[in-house]
DNA sequence: TACAAATTTAGAATTATTATTATTTAAAAA
DNA sequence: TTTTTAAATAATAATAATTCTAAATTTGTA
């Protein structure tokens, strides 16, 4: 936790008790909590926690680059509190989001006509099948949910 | 358009003048439009129509796999319209949206520890990087908008 | 032409997110 | 330690995308 502490503080981020829980939420956290997800959790240790407050917070650490945005669900904004870059898996039963720490770059070379035009920066991969329940049940269960529209789990 | 026609009501779906117009604003459609660009352009030539009904025709042909959706957006959903499989190019800066057309599934293997869980399906790539107009404004014109945040435009 | 089922529409409702502002507080300065 | 001040919190209102509702209309078919 020190070690937590001194690195906000040094990039002038101001540490309240609200963000200190968050922090320790999120660290070490390979889930993709929504705002609401994460707001709940709080709650059960700073109880008088607000909404807005989970907001700001995510906000700020998203510009600081300590939380990335996963963009999956049109509902609501996932967050990926795990620093190193990877991918992601997603269940087309269920909905539900895992990791996948692997580096494709090297294989993602991009047209010629396009390099031309456009210099990459990172890149992401979605991958979507069939989790390993949705294969048992197979499809049954949640293959009258609207597949687009479904809530998100987690693995 | 008579094969449009045809297409479509052998899939029984029922075939109306506000759906006949969004159907013929999408064939060939390489843009990345949101229900509300949509909405615009078939205002002009059916100037009656209604957010619902675009809302609603593009659900069915989600639904169908006539139009997917494009997951780079928090603020609004994006529909593809363009039929073929391929991936995406997103300007860091700009948040203008462009495709890539190849495939790259033969280099994307999941680690061994994933497959033994889950079925991949389909993969899609986002390539994030700088566009050529922003690579000429060296960022200034957009530098001060919330990346995250700030609108989409497309290539 | 008549019918049943599906679609359209306007508007209301919902819901995620952002903005506002008075109050509180962390952290630096004295 | 006390003071100071810029930043953060919390309650609430506002915004905006999307979905829902229900009555009227239209489609495809018999
Ligand atoms: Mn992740
Ligand atoms: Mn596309
Ligand atoms: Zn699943
Ligand atoms: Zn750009």
């Amino acid at each position: 936790m020190k070690e937590l502490i001194e690195k906000y503080r040094e990039i002038g981020f101001k540490l309240t008790p609200q963000r200190l829980a968050i922090l320790r939420f999120l660290k070490g956290n390979t889930s993709h909590p929504t705002a609401e997800n994460i707001y709940r959790q709080i709650k059960e240790v700073y109880p008088t926690v607000s909404f807005a407050t989970v907001y700001n917070t995510l906000q700020a650490l998203v510009d600081r680059g300590e939380v990335t945005e996963v963009t999956i669900d049109s509902q609501k904004r996932h967050f990926d509190p795990y620093p190193k870059p990877h991918h992601h898996i997603i269940c087309i039963e269920c909905n539900k989001i895992g990791d996948v720490f692997k580096d494709y770059s090297d294989a993602l070379k991009l047209p010629k006509n396009i390099l031309k035009e456009f210099k990459p920066v990172r890149n992401h991969i979605n991958f979507y099948g069939i989790c390993r329940e949705c294969q048992k049940i197979g499809g049954i269960k949640y293959g009258n949910m609207s597949k687009s529209r479904a809530g998100c789990r987690e693995f």
